[in-house]
DNA sequence: CTACGGATCGTCT
DNA sequence: GACGATCCGTAGC
């Protein structure tokens, strides 16, 4: 993992937030996502998001209106968007472009940088041998896995990512040349015609 | 490696 | 009443 004694570290705030939703997904891939829980920090390095933008795009929670789940994505950029999943898994999305305009980033992957065994214990894997590198990239390479391994519920959603609230993203310097940034098709939206075949899914490849 | 089914419940029709 | 921005275990190659 990279040293970061030596590299400016600045937390991203909420002009971050306010740019095109399409351009925070790709900016946020490298930066890193930090959790601060009662007696641990646990962090990861962003490495896949995916870009929901307005009412326009038929993928988007929103695009069916202003509800009591997606009012979220209405509010202030750099707020915290978390839903519930097939009825088990947490998402966490950050909130972007401006107020009402709904628009998000959803957090799909980081890769374990901090607190390594406590997302083990989080993720209820005490009992599996994670000397393997490829045991410790799964404990959070997924939108529910990394919302286990970093205890985000929705007790966050509406808050402000900001480090008063516990969540927070962090530029420690971590280059990202543009060529190794993956544009794809989101993942699980079939549903969704024509938006379905948008490149707005993200990620860093391992190069 | 890919393919498929079950879990599980808040949200929306 | 239907379904989902998922995950995991199992089966087969």
């Amino acid at each position: 993992m990279p040293k970061n004694i030596f590299l400016e570290i600045r937390v991203l705030k909420r002009d971050f937030f306010k740019n095109d939703t399409i351009w925070v997904a790709r900016k946020l891939l490298g930066k890193v996502l930090v959790r601060r829980r009662a007696n641990q920090m646990l962090a990861g390095r962003i490495m896949e998001t995916e870009a929901y933008h307005g009412a326009d795009d038929l993928a988007c929670h929103a695009s069916r209106g202003k509800t009591s789940r997606t009012k979220v994505m209405f509010g202030k950029p750099g707020r915290i968007y978390v839903y519930l999943i097939y009825g088990k898994y947490y998402c966490l999305n950050i909130v972007t472009m401006k107020t009402d305009f709904p628009a998000a980033v959803l957090i799909r992957s980081i890769e374990p940088i901090e607190g390594i065994e406590k997302m083990i214990i989080n993720r209820g894997k005490e009992k599996n041998n994670f000397s393997d590198k490829k045991k410790i990239i799964g404990l959070s390479n997924g939108p529910g896995k990394l919302c286990q391994a970093l205890q985000v519920d929705k007790s966050l959603n509406g808050k402000e990512l900001n480090k008063m609230n516990g969540l927070w993203v962090k530029d420690d310097g971590f280059l990202v040349k543009e060529a190794n940034i993956i544009a794809s098709k989101r993942i699980g939206v079939d549903y969704a015609r024509h938006c379905r075949d948008w490149e707005w899914n993200f990620s860093l490849s391992n190069k």
